[in-house]
DNA sequence: ATATATCTACGATTTATTTCGTACAATATT
DNA sequence: AATATTGTACGAAATAAATCGTAGATATAT
């Protein structure tokens, strides 16, 4: 039951996840050249980035090799929702609601896109019929 | 058709627009007061927070009266939007759709919210019909 | 009219985040 | 073996954001 603090990554240490959840484990080299496809970063900007990332605990690495090899310790998921729960309540005032519909009714969505969403609310109607039946409130 | 840059507010001027937004033109202490609603911040905070934003065009004010009012100058919708997608590209690598599955999925939906969305969609795929047929793709 | 409360302006401090320089060790190249 | 390359460690500067204190102006109450 230990629980671990789960520490908000910043902007610069998301766009570092970023790569080691697409990627895998990757070598500094590796991360700051991915980087550099987005923007100019020095080296050791990357380095310092991934050493008080695994400072914070967000990822974790192999020094057996004098080059050492990071890899993400948060999922993806998990974070991306810790994310998204502060993001809707800073820009959406807490209502999930209206972020969806924003994402959804501001951009092009391609019928395939459509379909998903429709097999989720599905799934999702009939996880409320068969737990609990009418109402739902909570706070 | 002139473009005004249209600054990224930071979280702080997020709450304040939240504010504004929710309650119309306000005073300082109004503001300060609706924000230790939440935190604890004190009133020259605040004001010094509105008086960043009115710099960076955030928001404008009336100073007829010795208290000055306070309001936003830019639009919720827009706004959510733009950082909407800032955040989409910062966590989630640019996938709206990867969002909206996430907020869709991990959180309780209302059946009324529900439908909602539902009919949403309706909307977007009759738009799509009735524009592009099959492919889309622009920007 | 004097004292008290309320307000704005704004510099300065604090805190968080990002970026980089330099030192030095290990490895690869010539 | 000497030199160049590639790597880590880490302090420190640069930047950004948030917070607060103090001064002084205006209004309100006694």
């Amino acid at each position: 039951m230990s629980k671990q603090p789960l520490p908000k990554p910043t902007e610069a240490e998301l766009e570092i996840l970023q790569v080691l959840w697409q990627h895998g484990p990757s070598t500094v080299r590796f991360v700051n050249d991915e980087l550099n496809r987005r923007r100019e970063v020095g080296y050791t900007t990357a380095l310092k980035l991934l050493q008080l990332m695994l400072d914070k605990g967000l990822v974790l690495r192999d020094d057996d090799s004098k080059t050492h090899v990071y890899r993400a310790a948060v999922r993806e998921e998990e974070t991306q929702g810790l994310l998204l729960d502060r993001f809707v309540d800073a820009a959406f005032g807490g209502s999930a609601m209206k972020l969806v519909m924003q994402a959804l009714g501001n951009r092009r969505t391609s019928r395939e896109e459509l379909a998903q969403i429709r097999r989720l609310l599905n799934d999702i109607e009939i996880q409320n019929d068969t737990t609990s039946p009418s109402t739902d409130d909570a706070r």
